[in-house]
DNA sequence: CCGCATCCGGGGCGATACTG
DNA sequence: CAGTATCGCCCCGGATGCGG
């Protein structure tokens, strides 16, 4: 194993989470939370097979993820975080802070985008303003990744995939929807921006952050 | 420029500031403020020469880091933090917090140590309990690296090497330094590991933590 | 299909030498 | 002092194969 050679907190952190990609399949357990194999080869686009296994073995040892046999029915092999992996939860939001005016310009010409990636940003920013009515939900589609937002003690989560009967449907751009669940623009602002509404417009305002001025 | 092509905020974050050293250089630079390039090496101990000038210009590129001509006399290339470097703090700081766990077991047989990486530890436990009375200085000395303690405003911050007429001086290996700036023991048990205390115990007693259990 | 292992080409990285 | 030049090596990226 690779070492920076410093007796050092951030140096003995990074030698075990600096190596590339490392720091991004954490992300995806954090979002998605326990994985098969296959399910983080189609949250990391672009990572080499080998590589996904490389780094979840080394990520086994450092005691950051742990492996799980899934009885039969199943019969998959489940990738989850440790509690010491779900430390990482600070770091990772925090690098996200720092990233997110980055997404502002919206994608790069051959960027991809995932679903669970907008799960940790919107749930940073939206609150259930009515917490004690029915709960609600609302399906997005962001560049045609499907998630839903469902209400539950006061906040909001989001899912990966489609929800039963949605009490609203938004459609729209990724950068606009993302524009829009993290407070950055209105949902006029969205709808200029190429956003389609559909649905209960009521439960919308009540989950959807007051835009701020940037 | 290497990408991870994925339009997510975290992705985009380690895009600029996720290679090898990276992270480090930009270390380097919250701990001591504007760096030659030569204080930087000095820091960044098993850097190549040519990678920490590619990181340098990588991050100026990104809008990390500055270079700045020093006038005569001086004459020489600062290298500080724009603001949006700085801003990069409180990812430091989470990648210290989770790596600080790692530092108890004490440094590996060639691991190398400098005064400036326990700045931020330090100063996260340490401060003042009798902000009025006169400022007191604290010369440290971690595996021979000088350092010095200085309160200030209620707070107690860290300096690289050597104050002029200190009321104590704590002298020991860096785990046990660490360990006692940290709050991870206390005096005595630091003075059982190693530790050489000369000086003012008041004043000691005035700035250092109270050890809470692990 | 799922969870890898193997092979191979290119480039990021590491160490040393050298220079204005 | 602040880098550039050079050269291996191993990490990384991409493709393919393969046992369960």
């Amino acid at each position: 194993m690779r070492t920076y050679g410093q007796y050092c907190a951030v140096a003995k952190a990074l030698d075990l989470v600096g190596d590339r990609w490392t720091l991004l399949v954490v992300r995806e357990l954090l979002a998605r939370g326990p994985c098969r194999y296959t399910d983080l080869r189609n949250g990391l686009p672009g990572i080499a097979t080998n590589l996904l296994a490389d780094r979840l073995r080394d990520l086994e040892q450092a005691g950051v993820v742990s492996r799980e046999e899934a009885p039969p029915p199943v019969a998959t092999t489940l990738f989850s975080l440790t509690s010491r992996g779900e430390e990482l939860a600070p770091v990772l939001r925090e690098l996200l802070r720092w990233g997110m005016p980055l997404m502002q310009q919206g994608p790069a010409p051959d960027d991809v985008f995932r679903a669970q990636w907008m799960a940790w940003p919107a749930t940073m920013r939206l609150t259930d303003r009515e917490p004690d009515a029915p709960p609600v939900t609302i399906q997005v589609l962001a560049d045609g990744e499907p998630a839903f937002l469902e209400t539950s003690g006061g906040g909001v989560h989001l899912t990966v995939g489609r929800a039963d009967h949605p009490d609203a449907v938004l459609r729209g751009p990724a950068r606009v929807v993302l524009g829009l669940l993290t407070g950055q623009i209105d949902l006029d602002a969205a709808a200029a921006a190429g956003l389609e509404c559909e649905g209960d417009r009521v439960a919308l305002e009540r989950v959807l952050p007051d835009a701020v001025a940037v």
